[in-house]
DNA sequence: TAAAATTATGCAACTTTGTTGCGTTAATAA
DNA sequence: TTATTAACGCAACAAAGTTGCATAATTTTA
């Protein structure tokens, strides 16, 4: 039975997911970590966070895993997803936006394990500085 | 002006990505494309098929980047795509599945461009070999 | 039809993102 | 305080994608 182990790095890791208003990659949050621990080490961070269903993964529309926390999310087989991500082809940045509401018609013989709606375009800051 | 030529290796990945069930990679593309040209210019037929609006990019659950010709997609900046792409979590496959309505409820101030739609799991084929 | 223009390709080298193995460090329970 | 083992660092690797530049192929035009 593996016991979890709260690590300054895994709680420097999650404090910058928790405050980032974006959902953001290992890349940038390596870069936030401020040398306090391994490139690798991030990797296995965000593993761990999101086996823990801490954090949750969103694949922004150029392949670029990101990550987030995504509190308003029921973590519900039947309850899906109530919100939407936004990817800006600008930016590259990825938004979480709320009050969707999805319907699905996914014929019976799929298992169904998570939704995601994402949407590409350009996000209100982009907009204003071009 | 720039003039669209139709060359072999460009016939070849579409005819690729058309005769292909589900959605394809760039590595598969390239495996099947038979030596008949470079994987650089596999990526750079692939860019121009999806500026000519020939195809369409979209990433599975991992972030690979997967192409699909999306024949039942309408182009038009308010209709919206219609259909969701199941991620399969087993066998990696990107299968587009039609039928599906899509409610968007985006702030005013987003740009909106494309609605990507997947859902993640395990696909039928899976389900049945496990 | 030959020369000029330009689109597309090949090759090599590189970058970015993510993974694995293994020996060492350090957090937690007893 | 010690034993256990989760977590880490380092190095090396692998996959995916990009860039520069010289060359090939196609199209235009003179």
């Amino acid at each position: 039975m593996a016991i979890i182990r709260n690590t300054i790095a895994k709680k420097a890791v999650f404090e910058i997911i928790k405050h980032n208003k974006s959902a953001i990659s290992q890349t940038e949050i390596y870069a936030k970590v401020n040398n306090i621990c391994d490139r690798v080490t991030v990797y296995r961070i965000l593993e761990r966070l999101v086996k823990e269903v801490k954090i949750h993964k969103i694949v922004n529309i150029n392949g670029v895993i990101n990550y987030a926390l995504c509190n308003s999310c029921e973590h519900d087989q039947h309850v899906h997803h109530d919100h939407l991500h936004f990817s800006c082809t600008t930016c590259k940045k990825l938004t979480c936006i709320s009050d969707n509401h999805i319907e699905l018609n996914i014929p019976s013989n799929y298992q169904v394990a998570e939704v995601f709606l994402t949407v590409s375009g350009i996000c209100p800051y982009c907009l204003i500085i071009t």
